[in-house]
DNA sequence: CCGCCAATTGACCGGTCGGCCAGTTAATGG
DNA sequence: CCATTAACTGGCCGACCGGTCAATTGGCGG
């Protein structure tokens, strides 16, 4: 009994609440998840709640903006750690970002909630990081690696879409015929991609 | 005041709770939406929306089976009337189907409420569909046309789920710098996706 | 023209919602 | 050691939730 001596501790708390909201937003969606159910989730009284956050539509706010601070914060750490003049970058950053989203269910559904309310938030981290990945395309474009007719940022959108939309829409298109594993998914995804990004001869 | 002499017209009151509910539950989501708020939208009571549709969670089931059936009739119907073994047809195909999603936004928010609550219905329409193009992509692999080392669901699977991501993500990506318009991305994407899908040389 | 049935209404139900408030308790600084 | 402050609790509020029910009304077949 040498630790937790301490009875309160408003910092835990906040985070605990924090967890218990993400968690349950993220499954079943902002309006259909009580304060209560969150409470009872965290092991707090309601009434904490709304003295840590405010609101409800605060902690929802909270609950974004913690886990795209977090999300973005390692985005940009893999695309820095990249190497950059690398013809191979693009292939091993698509499959990064295929296996994260693999990993990190809650982002995928994160983002599809916050499209879904038109979110437009989170622009200026979002903006980074994008600014960087496209950035990357023009240097490759420029040294020759990949065609120069195709817009940067479009080729970046068309790789963040697919990855999200396959984890986003599983429960749809896994049923379908014919339709092969996540793996086999991203290496004819892939093929695709890269061979029509390659300079046309 | 010759017509609508009728005072009563419970095919009519039918579809008119169902349009309210498709608008709502499509703008804000199942549980964001009361039923009384469509009673009032519909122009009746709430009690009559128990009378013609029981609950409200079946009230959400009509609305996605009415949804599904007409797109993909429509679809369906699309995909028949276009040409086989035109090589040309998938770039059609995908061009009408972007703007389709385009014209149809409702339809785009209805498939992501229904990733997001799992909803693995609507298969035997959808896995006809799906079907029907993955053939007709083998086909004109069979003719030399596409690479025939790639999986045509797969190839289905890609553009589909690039136009929907692409429309349904639009309040986020759509301020990503060096963005295009609707056409420059669409452009851009064929150029990728059709190049890539050629035979290699 | 009448009787039946379905369409439609409004009042009402128990339960839960988000939020508030008065009061209690634990840390902290003087 | 006490005063102050903030963390925390339980109870309560009015509003609204989805759903039920008895009563009314209008169309329609006999």
């Amino acid at each position: 009994m040498n630790e937790a001596v301490q009875t309160r501790d408003p910092e835990l708390t906040r985070e605990t609440i924090l967890a218990a909201a993400t968690s349950l937003f993220v499954r079943d969606g902002v309006s259909a998840v009580s304060t209560s159910a969150i409470a009872k989730a965290a092991g707090v009284t309601k009434s904490l709640i709304h003295h840590h956050f405010g609101s409800k539509a605060a902690l929802w706010e909270a609950v974004k903006e913690t886990a795209f601070t977090q999300y973005f914060q390692e985005q940009m750490a893999m695309l820095e750690a990249a190497d950059t003049r690398d013809p191979a970058l693009l292939k091993d950053s698509v499959e990064t970002y295929f296996r994260f989203l693999k990993d990190h269910p809650e982002v995928v559904r994160l983002f599809a909630w916050t499209h879904l309310e038109g979110d437009a938030e989170c622009s200026e981290m979002d903006q980074a990081l994008v600014g960087l990945g496209a950035e990357r395309i023009r240097q490759a474009q420029d040294a020759g690696f990949f065609r120069a007719d195709v817009n940067p940022t479009h080729v970046v959108a068309t790789f963040v879409m697919t990855c999200s939309q396959w984890f986003e829409a599983k429960c749809h298109h896994g049923h379908w015929p014919g339709m092969g594993s996540d793996e086999d998914f991203l290496e004819d995804f892939l093929k695709l991609f890269l061979e029509g990004l390659l300079p046309r001869q």
